[in-house]
Formats: structure tokens, sequence, C-alpha cells
DNA sequence: TTTGGCACTCCCGGTCCGGGAGTGCCAGTC
DNA sequence: GACTGGCACTCCCGGACCGGGAGTGCCAAA
């Protein structure tokens, strides 16, 4: 494929993204100074249409980008276009400013959203990417107590255990020096391993209650893969022209789903810097139409995800870049508390 | 207004939310045996008009409510109509699965979407509603603590503390002791007063320190008044006929928007059981096609709100009732754990 | 006060039509 | 062989038009 049919597909995709309307021969030649024809460009067009990398409405209108077209045009042809400086600023002040850790994820999918003009999303530091930094117990009624746990990347989540007996003030220092002496500084993901013999470690009488505490720490922080996340900037799929096949229904219902998020997200295992999927790439029925930009983020190694979704026809180099700047800029952030 | 038209009305409003068409005399006549025929049931929805309960959407169409014809339908004709024995048992069993305070209200909130097939609301337990059960002190980085704040209604905040001065693990010991003897048990909005003097009560090295924490304390848990909220159901904006005027655009952005939902879920004084405000009545322009039933929620007192926002033909027999019961069950679990 | 009858209004969906944008192809030019 | 201008063709889109249907308001009679 030689250049100049490479530089229509650019203007067919720079185009078609800036007026939502296919784009003819004509305004390609006049547009983009090609120094060729009209003509010659439908020849061009011709070829990129066999190619697969765009196709016609219906007859006699003009040409939109495929999947395949945009993919190419990310690969190869979109040169990221960095944030202005004060875009910079003020990403670099908003962020700052944040309280603690819900407050920064808040933040920063507010940011993403109103940077990309898509909906946004961000997940929570992963528990099992994250290691103990305390663990507090705190009774509730003399038979339910409330586990508190702060992981290294500033996470907080709280349980309720049921005791099967009462216990006394002492009974619960006495459990939480143990479960902190335990746990504190280990990855979340060896606690069933090196929790399996609390039970064993305390006195008798307290032996049902610490294997319940286990029980719980294992069951609902550990086996239970259950991750959060943030999601904002709904509003925008309302944006005239990011109007979704079919209708918005399907993608609304996902944005509470999170399993889908999830998968959207990237599956956990993913370390690479930044992901563009495309329309079909998100193996997702209802995402058949939709681009997801994701990054990792995290102190040092990736602890979890942050993206955002919009329709293929979006704007590829600023969105790139702008997802590329946030998740730099968080991780950061949480460097500052290591 | 003579009985008979007060059954128009009801069969207008009924009518209405059940088919989303205006409904003409005829109709009334035939499907709710009044015993008149067609061209009473006209003079009567002539009055009625003239009343300003119904309207034409144009001439030589049927008739639909307005708001006051919900009003008047709400406050006199309406029978609450109990959720069945299925559904009782439904929502005690999701409910009662809740693992913490977060799981309560992501539950509720997806419990209420569901029920009623609208967007759904549930604030959290408001600070300024609670006491404090325990304050813990994690240190970060020699210069940096996380505060967490555990509340009788179970609720967890933290905030990151920047300290002057960096801190000794002994220094963070006393602190933790020093501010949990001054506050446990006390109203939170209390605080500013009983910490006012923290500075006071350590040893000279400490002093520093001891009101960076009091105005972290003081600044961003009681002054600023941020609630949190949960939303869930945006989808069933899109059902069909749930067409808001305009576009829906204004009411996801709204959901985003924190003061607006507060706004909507009533001001913090109310402690009303159960409100509607339809249309107007929210005093929001954006809401004018929108009607918000609420109830306020807590183990004892009132602690939080909840609620659904829908267009104003909602289901308000059922919608009620659904509000009512989960409000309530939600209310008997907060109490078991006091 | 209620009722049947009747003329009238207005929406809605379908059809028809002309303009416009864009294409594919072809013959001619460099 | 690559490019270009010309031309016939296709198809969408918006507006105009129209007939059926649902519903009303009014009136005279019971």
């Amino acid at each position: 494929m030689d250049d100049r049919k490479l530089e229509v597909l650019r203007a067919i995709v720079e185009d078609y993204v800036a007026t939502e309307e296919p784009v003819g021969s004509k305004a390609v030649a006049q547009r983009h100074a090609l120094g060729v024809s009209a003509a010659t460009v439908r020849n061009d067009m011709a070829y990129l249409e066999e190619a697969g990398y765009i196709q016609q409405p219906h007859t006699s209108a003009g040409r939109i980008p495929t999947a395949k077209g945009y993919r190419l045009f990310v690969d190869r042809l979109g040169k990221i276009k960095p944030l202005s400086a004060a875009e910079r600023r003020a990403v670099h002040r908003f962020l700052s400013e944040a309280i603690d850790l819900d407050d920064v994820v808040t933040r920063t999918v507010r940011l993403l959203a109103q940077l990309t003009h898509q909906v946004a999303v961000v997940q929570y530091p992963s528990l099992n990417r994250s290691s103990v930094r305390h663990l507090e117990l705190v009774s509730l009624t003399p038979t339910r107590l409330m586990l508190v746990m702060i992981t290294d990347t500033g996470r907080v989540e709280q349980r309720y255990v049921e005791m099967p007996a009462e216990l006394s003030e002492d009974d619960v220092l006495e459990l939480r020096r143990l479960v902190n002496e335990q746990l504190q500084g280990r990855p979340l993901a060896d606690a069933p391993r090196v929790i399996a013999d609390l039970a064993d470690l305390v006195r008798p009488e307290l032996r049902d209650t610490a294997s319940a505490l286990a029980r719980v720490l294992v069951e609902t922080l550990v086996a239970r893969t259950e991750e959060r996340v943030a999601v904002a900037g709904a509003a925008n799929l309302t944006r005239p022209g990011n109007f979704f096949a079919g209708s918005m229904r399907p993608i609304l219902e996902a944005l509470e789903e999170e399993v889908v998020l999830m998968q959207l997200l990237g599956r956990a295992d993913s370390n690479a810097l930044l992901t563009v999927r495309i329309g079909d790439e998100n193996h997702l029925d209802d995402f058949r139409e939709t681009t997801v930009v994701t990054a990792g983020y995290g102190p040092g190694s990736v602890v979890g995800h942050m993206g955002v979704l919009g329709p293929t026809r979006m704007d590829y180099p600023g969105t790139i870049a702008a997802v590329r700047a946030v998740a730099r800029y968080v991780s950061e952030i949480l460097e500052q508390n290591r």
C-alpha cells in the first residue's frame, strides 16, 4: 500500500471524527493538500474499501473507516497529541488536592471524563496486588466485630465479623495484636497461607473466634475477587453523534456491572503501558461500536487500571494522550505514600 | 368536587401510567365500571381540565394528568400496594447477606432500582449525624499519617494528614490514645468544640502535630459537608416512554452531581417518613418532569435518606411501597450494630 | 343531570417527489 | 501506466400531501 493511500485513510479518519459524517472524495482532495484530483482519490478509496479499511454506509455515500481502518490509524498514523500546558497544570492541581484514596479515585475518574469527553472508568488498587499495612478490630456489639483493613495502596476495607461467643475488651486487643503480627507487611494474596494456623496461636477459649476472623479475612478479602470501580461521564454518551447503534441502554447497564467493566479494563494480568481496544477487540457484543483506551497505574508496579470508553469514532491522539498523562500522574501520587 | 370526578381522575392516572398514552373518555367509561356514558365522562373531564388536574397534549387528543393531578392522586386516591411476599423475602435475603456498610448501601441501591424500575439513590449515613466509634492512626511515611475514622453507623473514612515533623512510633501511639480519649462516643458534630484544645494536652514537641491532626479532622470531616451517595439503575432512564422531555442528558449529569442529588433527596433536616416530590416541587428545572420518592432511614433516628427518581408518570403505589419497605429493612439492619 | 348524535380538529403514518451529494466508469492526456 | 475531467447513475433526505382514526365539544332530547 503506497503512501498516498495511507494519507487518504488518515484524511478520512480525521475528517470523519471531526464532522461525524461520511467523507467524500472531493472533500479529501480539497482539504488535505494531496496534490491530486478527486478522481484519483476515488481510485484510492476503492482500493481501501476493497482492503477493508473503509466502507460505505450505502451506495453513493461517502466513506467511513472500519474498525480495521481505525486500528491501522492508531498503529501507524496517529501522532499522539500531548496535553496543553494549561491542561497539564489543571490535572496536577486538581489531583494534588486529593484528601485520601477515595478522593484520588473520584477526582481521577472525573478528570478523565472531562478531558476526553467520554465515559471514564477507574479501578481501585486491586486488593490482591496490595499488602496489609494495618488491621484494626472494633467491637460493634459483644458478639459482633468490625474488621478494618488498611493496605499499602491506601485502600481501606471494612467487614462485619460475627463472633461465636462474647468477647471482652482484652480479647479484642489480643486478636488485634495477633493478626497484625501475622499479616502486617504481607501481600494480601499470601493471607490464606499465613493465617491458616491462626487458631492455634491463641489460648483455647479464643480459638473459635480466631478461626471465624480468619474465615472472614480469607473469604471476603482474598477469595472474592470483586474489584471496586468508579465511573463518571455517563452523560457523555448522549453527545450528539455518539448515537450508539441500537441504543445506549446496554452500555448504561454494562457500566453498573463490575464484571463487564473489569473485562473492559483488561484482565488483571496485563501490564502493558497503554492499550487501545477497538470494536470487536473488546469481545463483547454490546461494545462492538466502542473503543476502550486503558492504562495501568500504580506506585512502581501496576496495582490497577483506568481508562475511557467511547465510540470507535473518537479522537484517538487526544484520548490516548489524556489517559496516559493522568495514569502517570496518579502513579506519582500513590508513590508519595511509600 | 364529587366522587365520580375523583374516580375519573383515578382512572386517567392509572390508565395513563399503564399505557403511556393519553386516555380518552370512551376508554374510561368502558374499562372502569363507572355506570355512566362516555359523554358524561367528557363533561367531568372538561371540569377536571378546567380545575387543572388534567390536560390535553393537543386538541382532539385524550387527557393526561398534570402535576397537580398526580399530587391529588397521591394524597387522596392512591392506595399503597404492598410488596408481594416473594418480593419481601427477596429483599430480606439480599440485604441480610451484606458484608459491611458499603455493601449494605450498594445492595440497597440496586434493590431499589430493580424493584421500582427507576433510578435509585442512597445516601451514606451522614457524618454529622454520626458519632465516633474509633479513630486509628497509621503512619504512611515518617511525615505522613493516615487517619481512619469509624463511626457508630459503620462508616469508615480515611484522610491523609501531612505532619510538620517526623513522628516516632510512640508519638503515633500517644496521639491515637489522645484523640480517642477525646472523641470516642461523641457526635462528630461536637468535634470542633471538643478538639479545640487538643494541642494543649500533649507534650510540647507534639503540639504542632496535634494541631495539624485537629485541623484535618475538623476541616475535612466536619466542616466540609460533602455527603456520599450511591446511584444505580441509570439504564432505566432509557425505558421506552421514559423519554424525558428534551433529552436525558441533564438527568445523567445531575446524577453525578452530589449537590443536586442531595437536594433531591431532601434537605437533611427533613425527618418525614416518606416524601413524594412531583415535578416542580423539586424546584429544579431539569427535574420538572420528574418525581422523586424518598424515605429517611437509620437505627432509631434518621441518619440518611434514600429514594428513587422517575418520570412523573410513574407507578406511585408500587414505588412508594418499595421505598418504604426497603428503608425500613435497612434501618433494621443498621440497628443490629448497636 | 345524563345521554346519543354529529360535526370538527388534529395527529400519525404512508406515499410521492425533487435536490443534492457522491460514486463508478470511461475516454482522453501527460 | 498513472492521473484527470466528464457524465450517468444511485440513493438518501426533507418537505408536501393526504386519508383514516381517535377524540373532543356542543346540542337537543330523555
